[in-house]
RNA sequence: GGGCGCAUGGCGCAGCGGUAGCGCGUUCCCUUGACAUGGGAGAGGUCACAGGUUCAAUCCCUGUUGCGCCCACCA
């Protein structure tokens, strides 16, 4: 900036100033040679690098940095990280659409290669954008989830979990996406509205009387093992045990009784198949029935050949295996319509009726899931919901009942967590299977040096490839990103750590932040592994961000075409104005996009630059005598009326900002602070001390009070703000206090923040002031209501208690040199009778009455 | 079906036991010296509805309605 005061506010050139000035001086640098209990550990959600990055993000990542800056002004080591989810499925689509590849038809080298490319290019964007944020994150700390270090903590996690008997591979039925060809977990489910039909189909018991049973799913009608009725059915209860034989097929099967039936649900009567559903997985297991798995890894139907054998008994073998041939590598949609169409020439369907249902879809794919056996590695969850429920109890919610969420989650679990995923693009599970004589099939574990390990490439110790079968299967992304903190504290535990007294710093972190949206994955598996791990937390606080809508209140959604680009607001307005609107949004809560409140915040901002002219004028080459305005008021240097007032406020101000903060409620901190500034320092303070500042009214040191404590003011006030407008801050800092700014580099430097120690605080004085100030008010509205101008002299005015208050000429004495200079009033007689009161000057306030006589407008 | 959140002036929000607040918008007025991207003043609300607790409820409790979200069911 240069010393013109006249300077003209330009945006750009601030934005360009400062970020390489940050970070060539360090100012967010983690220094791990601080002790544990003065750090503030984050673990800064790694943006997905398939996506682009939109202005929800901006919302909910600066939301994070006003956290990250305040901490660190108070003087906390702050660990704020950056990484980069790039790994798992959604890189592989990115990649897929944008080169227009698929990966399934190339090597398997070849595509990860391209995938590491493209992700390259997707950082730097995201980076770019990060860092015109100001978002003050340690750039020396960035990490991707597919690298080495990633990778090593991920599998070294995996090593913890089968050492501790939490991992298991085993063959059994998992949610499966027909259209990614992958196993998905519980939390890769999302439901969807489809119209579909219930058709009630009637199957032949051994006496030759129907039993209908109802069905949204005609095409596993082939894989029926069994028919389910209630024990209460009273209608069924004949049939129990006995002999069913399927329609069409005429296969035969088992009526049995189960309590999960509900005899009100469609006909009362369910068909048991392999699978439709997860009931059908339990009765399954529960009575040993036997496995027809007719639906592919592609959804296509399969092994139906042996219908009508012996092991697949059917009453019309023929027929079962005429009908079972046609259905064969037939599509499950397909196949529906194929199966509904043959029912209806055999008279099969007794009924349809169309219903809305809702299907559990893959989340990524939106295909319908399947349950399909194959062989999988899952985390044991489901005998230890307890322990994650303790552990989601003892992290600090912000807002808590988000807590209820997971709670929520972990105890209507179903399914233990399926990690490995039939996919390219992902860590490696480091595992093998012999196939050395005599021990076929033992499972083989990477050791702790060989990792990260690719067994695609790499045996095992003692191991030739030839002697081994590698896990093609890589890890759900998830198990990745589930230890995120570990990955930044480079351990999983003490024992299995690559720098254990780092992870003993920086495990667990003090702060999640993240989108209530991914509760029940993120938070939930860094929930389980810190926890399996080590018994632990992953965090001690998490901050739940909201959405942003779009300016009506609604999603955002490409297909709206309501989409708000970051680019395009920083590019309308400027990246402190944008904090601005983000500091509105309070955790939790959705947001909205709106210009209303962006040109607010550039006023706000407009308004902080053009004070900082006044403020400049004042303090110009102006070093106080004292380190502080509690110094400079105990010497009284300070000692003005309206200047100890103004610092009594100011008190209250950083002690309310201080508590907002420490309780992650930064837009109460803004919205205080932003009070202060506007009302009583801009419209009351600066124009009441204007008269001595410009050295019109009031002595030497009268005038040097006033400089002084508007030095201490200001300077606050750009502390207050410098969390949510990192830019002016340290543009106005470093132009109004270049002494303190050559030492600390910046007022974002650690240990900056205001203290209310310093700040000066006397009750009396705060209470004639206010009274003051109403005299200020009432003039104001006097001179408003005669549509006068406030410069317009006053040539008498006479000033009284009110009846209520004790008031003394005493009480306004002091503060009256500037009132009278602001307020133009040439003469005062004060009254110690109160006036009448049908005055009609009446200030309509409870300290004072005032009669006065007005000039003659010029 | 269960859970959570939200309902306050035209709009966006704050407040949460004791005479209703802020911002935007709106109306009127005020411009030579930080700022019209400004200053001052005003209009505008039975705080969703119904009960209850209390000396007193926008604020606590119960229920109802509406909106949003999460989860479940899904033969």
């Amino acid at each position: 900036m240069t010393d013109d005061t006249q300077a003209k506010l330009d945006f750009t050139a601030i934005e360009q100033r400062w970020p390489t000035h940050w970070e060539s001086n360090n100012i967010y640098r983690w220094d791990a040679s601080i002790a544990r209990d003065k750090s503030y550990v984050i673990d800064t959600p790694p943006p997905t690098v398939s996506g682009f990055l939109h202005i929800g993000h901006v919302y909910s990542y600066t939301q994070t940095d006003f956290i990250a800056r305040y901490q660190r002004m108070s003087g906390k080591n702050v660990f704020y990280p950056i990484g980069y989810d790039d790994n798992g499925l959604p890189t592989e689509r990115l990649v897929e659409k944008n080169r227009e590849i698929k990966a399934s038809s190339m090597s398997r080298e070849e595509f990860i290669a391209v995938c590491h490319e493209e992700i390259k290019t997707s950082e730097d964007v995201c980076r770019d954008l990060f860092k015109r944020l100001a978002l003050s994150v340690d750039w020396t700390t960035e990490y991707q989830t597919i690298s080495d270090h990633s990778r090593k903590t991920s599998q070294m996690s995996v090593l913890d979990l089968l050492a501790k008997g939490h991992l298991y591979r085993s063959l059994q039925p998992s949610l499966w996406d027909p259209t990614d060809r992958t196993a998905i977990a519980q939390a890769e489910i999302e439901e969807k509205e489809q119209q579909g039909v219930m058709y009630q189909i009637p199957f032949t018991a051994e006496d030759g009387s129907q039993v209908v049973i109802a069905t949204t799913r005609p095409e596993l009608l082939v894989a029926c093992v069994a028919v389910m009725v209630h024990p209460e059915d009273e209608r069924m209860k004949k049939f129990v045990g006995k002999k069913i034989y399927t329609a069409l097929y005429e296969a035969e099967v088992t009526v049995i009784a189960d309590e999960r039936v509900n005899p009100e649900k469609g006909t009362g009567v369910v068909m048991c198949c392999t699978f439709g559903d997860l009931t059908d997985v339990e009765w399954w297991k529960q009575y040993q029935l036997p496995l027809r798995d007719v639906v592919d890894k592609g959804g296509l139907m399969q092994n139906l050949g042996t219908i009508g054998d012996a092991e697949w008994p059917s009453r019309n073998p023929a027929r079962a295996k005429e009908i079972a041939a046609q259905l064969q590598g037939q599509h499950v949609r397909k196949a529906k319509k194929f199966i509904v169409d043959i029912l209806k020439e055999n008279n099969l369907i007794l009924k349809e009726d169309a219903i809305t249902q809702s299907v559990p879809c893959a989340e990524r794919s939106g295909t319908p899931l399947e349950i399909i056996v194959s062989h999988q590695w899952m985390v044991r969850l489901l005998d230890k919901k307890e322990l994650l429920l303790e552990k989601t109890r003892e992290i600090n919610w912000h807002p808590e009942y988000m807590r209820q969420r997971l709670e929520d989650w972990i105890i209507n679990l179903k399914w233990d967590w399926t990690i490995s995923r039939q996919r390219y693009f992902g860590v490696a599970l480091p595992f093998w299977y012999s196939k050395r004589p005599g021990e076929e099939g033992k499972i083989i574990v990477a050791t702790l040096d060989q990792l990260p390990v690719n067994p695609l490439v790499t045996p095992p110790k003692g191991y030739t490839m030839d002697e081994v079968e590698p896990e093609k299967d890589v890890m759900d992304t998830w198990a990745t990103s589930s230890v995120s903190t570990q990955i930044n504290s480079h351990g999983i535990t003490n024992e299995l750590a690559i720098d254990a007294e780092r992870h003993a710093k920086l495990f667990p972190a003090d702060l999640r932040p993240q989108a209530h949206e991914i509760i029940r994955t993120w938070a939930f598996y860094a929930v389980v592994k810190a926890a399996l791990h080590e018994n632990s937390v992953p965090f001690k606080n998490t901050a739940i961000s909201g959405w942003c809508l779009a300016s009506d209140g609604t999603k955002m959604a490409k297909s709206k075409g309501n989409v708000i680009r970051p680019e395009d607001v920083m590019e309308k307005y400027n990246v402190d104005t944008i904090r601005y609107w983000a500091a509105q949004g309070k955790l939790g809560r959705d947001g909205s996009y709106s210009d209303d409140v962006l040109k607010v915040g550039r006023r706000h901002l407009t308004k902080m630059w053009n004070a900082a002219r006044l403020v400049h004028i004042a303090i110009k080459d102006f070093t106080p005598s004292e380190k502080t305005a509690a110094d400079a008021v105990k010497n009284g240097t300070i000692n003005g009326a309206f200047d100890l007032w103004i610092l009594s406020k100011l008190k209250t101000v950083v002690e309310t900002a201080t508590a907002s903060f420490a309780d992650y409620e930064y837009s109460e901190a803004l919205n205080v602070a932003e009070k202060f500034f506007w009302a009583d320092l801009c419209d009351n303070y600066l124009e009441l001390a204007k008269g001595r500042l410009y050295r019109e009214v009031g002595s030497e040191a009268d005038y040097t009070s006033a400089r002084t404590t508007l030095y201490f003011v200001q300077k606050t006030v750009l502390q207050l703000f410098a969390p949510f407008f990192p830019y002016m801050a340290e543009e106005l800092f470093s132009e109004l206090y270049p002494s303190e700014f050559a030492e600390q580099k910046s007022i974002h430097a650690r240990g900056s923040w205001p203290k209310a120690a310093d700040v000066a605080y006397d009750a009396d004085v705060l209470k004639r002031g206010e009274a003051a100030i109403d005299i200020l008010s009432a003039v104001r509205k006097m001179k408003s209501s005669l549509n006068q101008s406030m410069r317009l002299p006053i040539l008498q005015m006479t000033l009284s208690p009110a009846p209520e208050t004790q008031s003394t000429w005493k009480d306004v004495e002091a503060f009256w040199p500037d009132l009278q200079k602001t307020i133009s009033c040439e003469k005062l007689d004060w009254q110690d009778q109160p006036l009448a009161n049908d005055n009609a000057y009446d200030g309509d306030k409870p300290f004072y009455r005032i009669q006065a006589v007005l000039g003659q407008k010029q």
